[in-house]
DNA sequence: TTTGAATAGTTGCTTAAACAACTATATGTC
DNA sequence: GACATATAGTTGTTTAAGCAACTATTCAAA
C-alpha cells in the first residue's frame, strides 16, 4: 500500500522532525537550569544503563540507534566526565562492558523527573487518544525504515 | 491541563525522535543513490528558497528552525557548491538575500521527487486518519514549547 | 593448526547544532 | 547630530552524526 497524502509543507515539517526538535532543545534547556551539565545525547546513553547497567557498546549502539563510532565518542565523554567506566570482559576481551560511577547513579532520579516535566509541557493539551495513535505512526515509520 | 502518560521507553522514544532520524538518514541515502550530492540539511534551505526565492538569512533561519550560526554556515557551503549566492541588501546593508544559481533550479524537481518517495517509503501501511492525528499532535508538541 | 571471515571497538574526516562573543549597519530619541 | 539600542550576520568553541578505513580479538572451516 502506497501513501502519498502529505502537501509539501507537511512534508518538509516531518521530515525535519521539528516537534522532536523541540522537545530536545527544551530538555537540553530544563537540563541547564537544573545544573544538570550533561548533555541530552549522554543523558540517553545514560538512560539505558539505568535500565541495565554493564552493558556493551554495540548493545549501546542498537539501544540508542546510534552508530558504533558515535557510542565509542559519547562513552569517551561520560568517561572523562566521570560518569562511566569501560571495563574489558574477561569473556571476550573485544567487549566493552560500560558500568555507571555513583555520581551517574545518583543522576537518574533527577534528570528521569526532569524530562517528565519536559514532556509533560510538551504534550500538554495532546489526549491520551492522539498520544496512543501518534505513537503507533512513529513506530510504523521506523518499522518501515530500519 | 496535565499529561504523564508516556511510559518511560515510550517517553524515550519520543525525545529522541528515532523516527523522523530514521526518515532523515533515508532521504540521505535515496539522495547518495540518485548522486544528489548534497545533505538534507542543505536540502531543507534549498527548499524553502524553491518556495520563494531571495529569502534573507534571517528568513531562512526563522524557516528553517534554526540558528543564525547554522544558516551562516548553510549558506556558506551551498555558496560553495555554487548552489546559493549572497547578494547585500540595497535597502540595508546588514541584509544578505539570498539567491538560487540555476544549478540549484535544475535541482528542484529531482529531488523533490525523491522526497516524497521517501516519505511513502517511511508512510506505508499509516492511513490517512492516522497521520491527519500524527500531525495534529506533532504541531501542537511544536506549539507548546516553541 | 592455520587461514579467512566475522565481530567489537577506534580513528580520521566532513558536516552540522548550540551557545557566546563579536562586527557592522540601521533606528530612534534627546 | 550624538548616543544608546536593536538587528543582521560572522567567528570561535564544544559536542555530535555519518561514513570509511583501520586494529584487535574471536570463530569457523579446511
Amino acid at each position: 500500500m502506497s501513501n502519498n497524502q502529505f502537501k509539501r509543507g507537511e512534508l518538509y515539517s516531518f521530515i525535519t522532525g521539528k516537534a522532536s526538535t523541540a522537545i530536545a532543545r527544551r530538555l537540553q534547556k530544563n537540563f541547564k537550569q537544573n545544573n544538570v551539565d550533561i548533555t541530552i545525547e549522554q543523558w540517553s546513553v545514560l538512560y539505558h544503563l539505568w535500565k541495565e547497567d554493564g552493558l556493551s557498546q554495540q548493545q549501546l549502539c542498537e539501544a540508542t540507534f546510534r552508530d558504533k563510532p558515535s557510542i565509542t565518542r559519547l562513552v569517551d565523554n561520560l568517561e572523562k566526565l566521570k560518569l562511566v567506566k569501560r571495563v574489558a570482559s574477561k569473556n571476550d576481551r573485544r567487549i566493552n562492558m560500560i558500568y555507571l560511577t555513583k555520581e551517574a547513579q545518583q543522576l537518574q532520579e533527577r534528570t528521569m523527573e526532569i524530562a517528565n516535566q519536559t514532556l509533560n509541557e510538551a504534550l500538554d493539551g495532546v489526549t491520551h487518544g492522539q498520544i496512543e495513535i501518534a505513537k503507533e505512526v512513529l513506530q510504523n515509520v521506523y518499522d518501515n525504515l530500519k
